[in-house]
DNA sequence: ACTGAAAAGCAGTAGGG
DNA sequence: CCCTACTGCTTTTCAGT
């Protein structure tokens, strides 16, 4: 599962996580290695699924949603019932992330919504699966992170 | 807060948000416009910080995380007394996301570790904040959403 | 606000150590 | 696994509409 990264792939995963659109000759410049290898190298992660793709990432404040919560929800019986939960979460682009979860709650969601009554909209739709408890996001931290280099590194 | 964004924003933003590094000439196309109309409207979504970065996304079972979790943390005084916690965010970069919420507990947080004992390495430290409620991840949606066009869409 | 064209920079590939 | 060299595209800028 785990491949075996050495501190150039390191370095080039800490800088495409900051920079997802950095030029391969800057990349290149930067972890110090010619612009073909480095490209080998992004296409090695990228391959075996260590760099699962690129995102732009955009602020649901400045896109019209400033509502976003922590919805937490607890299936009542021995539910594998999940299907139409799975469902709901293609549809409703508003859930940004779903963790399935040990413990009393076997989900936990953050959903982004439009107003108050958007996000009841959605609870409610939730609500249909089990008891949900609903917590508002005051702030966060942007999430400009990423797994970093462990302390014990892999040597290849 | 929220900027005005037509029909041809949207379609960048589904797009960038999809692959991050779509070059410029293939998002043109994709969205009807030249290459120097789309690159001024990216600029312009960039500087009012609709979009606020370009990120690679690492996979952390790939990379020597195999274990996630959700830590809730519940303050117990009127603690004024977050920049303690501040700190720790910047450095423990296992930490993925912070969430300040409303509700019993005050934080949400997402963490990465390496091993249990890791884990419990970075719980004990939050500990000492308030009364931790950790959750192993079973399974996660591959967040590669973000918000989508809203149902009720503002015209320019 | 958008287009089109030109210069500079970058990506992708081949050949070789 | 790495390098250099070459070719064709992409980015970036700017004058024009």
């Amino acid at each position: 599962m785990t491949e075996s990264l050495d501190v150039t792939d390191w370095a080039i995963l800490t800088e495409v996580q900051r920079d997802g659109r950095i030029p391969f000759t800057e990349l290149a410049r930067r972890v110090n290695l010619s612009a073909s290898a480095t490209k080998e190298r992004v296409r090695r992660l990228e391959e075996a699924e260590v760099i699962t793709g690129y995102r732009a990432e955009v602020n649901p404040e400045r896109t019209g949603y400033p509502v976003m919560a922590v919805v937490r929800l607890k299936y009542p019986g021995p539910g594998t019932r999940h299907q139409p939960l799975r469902r709901l979460l293609e549809e409703r682009a508003e859930i940004l992330e779903c963790l399935r979860t040990t413990g009393d709650d076997c989900y936990v969601m953050k959903v982004a919504a439009t107003s108050m009554a958007h996000l009841e909209e959605i609870v409610d739709e939730l609500a249909e699966f089990g008891s949900t408890t609903t917590n508002l996001v005051l702030s966060r931290t942007l999430p400009l992170r990423g797994p970093g280099v462990p302390r014990v590194n892999t040597v290849r």
